[in-house]
DNA sequence: TATAAAACTGACTAATAGTCACTTTTTGAC
DNA sequence: GTCAAAAAGTGACTATTAGTCAGTTTTATA
């Protein structure tokens, strides 16, 4: 009997409804001046049925985190371009990563708030280890393209796939700066990636 | 009579106070687990007199930030050899801020509160613009290390001095993971500073 | 010494995260 | 169909706490 997997399926449905209120309240007042009243509303649930979905507000902020590496995957893999260097798929990644960004301005700020989340909702959060996972894959993802690029010639022999794709992941995140310098963001994130690309390039 | 001023002086060192109180707190029970009377009491005011000094809780983790940000720049200072190129400088400063991440995990930490709390204590926030203020001291140290570098022969010609210097101390402080991936944090901000050393340098 | 300004106080209010005893719905065995 | 148990849902309630404010004390100055 199906019943079973019905009911998790109708779970994990009644999870993404919550997450979709979720998403309309805190993207629109912010996390800080959103209320779990305010989320229950939206989702047309009692507080006390969010509750049973959700361990409390933190966690619900990282299901958003993970949505939100969701769609940024969506973006990297669409960026990809097609019968090209390891080199190249990398500098597209980093351009799938800034049209995410701009696109979905929200999404990125939920990203933002990962650390400031992650603590209050256990370490046996299944959101949070959702979350660990898409960030892994990415991570995984990088990786694969820098092997790619010492192969076909396009990266440096002596790079390492592994250190470099922590380290190329990190940097594009953090390459868009957290304090508002004089500068265009976008402009500064492209430049960023310019340098890390140019010390990865085989001379 | 320099009673004006004795009084700033005092003003400045009664926050002062306030924010060793505040560390204290924060440091040893989480911001979030920490409570504006906790701080008061160990501040040894009133709860009311707090407010005199900051506008609220935000502020008061954003002059947190200041004092972080502050020693930190110790830090870079010192981790600066003598008698270098401006691309040794610069790995310099990566070394300083690194050996500032490990020796003072709770001000690390608190850095990293900086986005989410700076919305919340306004825009003419003393404290927020003093944060900013440091930081752009901070781009612009990194700024005049590629400058040197191109003069002296040890970067490229062809980088843009404040366009890298936006992009390394945004690499610099995305390199160290967000997300807790298998590596040893230290060996992979190391590996992330030499690919960005060897963009900088010259062939 | 009088007055005004600044600093300080802590009881109070308003807001809200999270709980829990209870109700309703669903399930599966008979 | 019936029933008991489990699951889902409810919303009034509690405990906590950020921030306020009317009143007090201290300090500066004329």
């Amino acid at each position: 009997m199906g019943t079973l997997e019905r009911k998790a399926r109708e779970r994990v449905s009644r999870e993404n409804l919550i997450l979709d209120a979720a998403e309309e309240v805190f993207f629109s007042h912010g996390f800080d001046q959103s209320t779990m009243d305010d989320v229950a509303k939206a989702a047309e649930l009692s507080k006390g049925s969010l509750y049973n979905y959700f361990k409390n507000k933190n966690e619900l902020c990282i299901g958003i985190v993970g949505r939100s590496l969701r769609l940024m995957i969506q973006y990297l893999e669409k960026a990809l371009p097609e019968n090209c260097s390891g080199l190249n798929k990398i500098h597209g990644m980093a351009k799938g990563f800034l049209l995410f960004k701009q696109e979905n301005p929200e999404y990125y700020c939920a990203l933002q708030n990962y650390k400031h989340h992650s603590g209050g909702c256990g370490a046996d959060s299944k959101f949070l280890n959702l979350s660990i996972d898409e960030n892994c894959y990415i991570n995984g993802l990088v990786e694969k393209f820098v092997k790619e690029g010492i192969s076909d010639g396009s990266i440096k022999k002596s790079i390492i796939p592994e250190k470099a794709a922590n380290a190329i992941w990190g940097e594009f995140n953090g390459a868009i700066p957290g304090f508002d310098l004089n500068t265009n963001s976008a402009e500064a994130y492209e430049y960023a990636v310019e340098l890390i690309i140019n010390g990865l390039k085989k001379a």
